[in-house]
DNA sequence: GTAAAGTCTCACATGGATGTCAGAGTCAAG
DNA sequence: CTTGACTCTGACATCCATGTGAGACTTTAC
């Protein structure tokens, strides 16, 4: 598909598109044209992307965990021991925030239960901002 | 305590304890000569902000999460219809974000379970980079 | 009381992920 | 063939978290 497609498809700008192809997490081929082609499979990887980039990973370490991905990655974590050590840490470090938001979230819970009983109700009938 | 000592006791610079002031993060008092005091709980207060940083919330995000963290927010009471609206949304963008981090970390511990037998021990004896 | 270390504010700089725009080439439908 | 939609490259702009430095004031140690 073009990249208009993989636009609509993802919900993701050309210009980040062609950011990441950039940045080495993308490799459409291209068509004589120059146009880019992208494969099915970059949908998902898209979707990876994006959810690694909102987790707070760089493009670089996206880069680098991409191609562990999908059937072949064991070969290629084999043969590199410090991206294993990355992938510890950052996976640590996301334990650690997902601790610390699922407290925050118990405590809103919390905050929210002292709602006197009817207010929930007026709340709800209360004008969506927007 | 004052700013350095806080800057050594969390590794985080003055220029950033100053801006997550800024940002309504933190608020230590000041002294008559204009220095700021900070309190002990802010050594702690800092540390959750790293990590929410470090998982890609803003630091707007992060200072409607903060009230909810740790010994504040207990007494907090929802009794107005839009405090209590305003609430549920929060609920629901933190749940996102949990959301959206708990399929990143269930993405790397998949990377990481795909690495052979023998890897992670030498991964292990790998020089700790600092 | 003086020197050194700490702190203040303010301003400018940077790097990464994004938006936006302009000019030129490509393609498909009439 | 021409028109309109699509794509290309490249440049510039923006936002946010961060670094850095200057010049002035405060605190601490001697």
């Amino acid at each position: 598909m073009r990249i208009g497609e993989l636009e609509r498809r993802t919900g993701v700008s050309q210009r980040l598109l062609r950011y990441y192809e950039e940045q080495g997490l993308l490799e459409p081929v291209r068509r004589p044209s120059g146009y880019r082609e992208y494969a099915e499979a970059d949908v998902e990887k898209v979707g990876h992307i994006r959810n690694l980039l909102a987790a707070g990973l760089s493009t670089i370490t996206i880069a680098d965990v991409l191609p562990c991905m999908g059937s072949e990655g064991g070969r290629l974590i084999a043969d590199c021991p410090e991206l294993l050590l990355d992938l510890y840490r950052e996976r640590d470090r996301l334990a650690a925030s997902i601790a610390e938001l699922s407290t925050a979230l118990d405590t809103l819970q919390a905050v929210i239960a002292t709602a006197p009983p009817g207010v929930a109700e007026e709340a709800a009938r209360l004008p969506v901002p927007q």
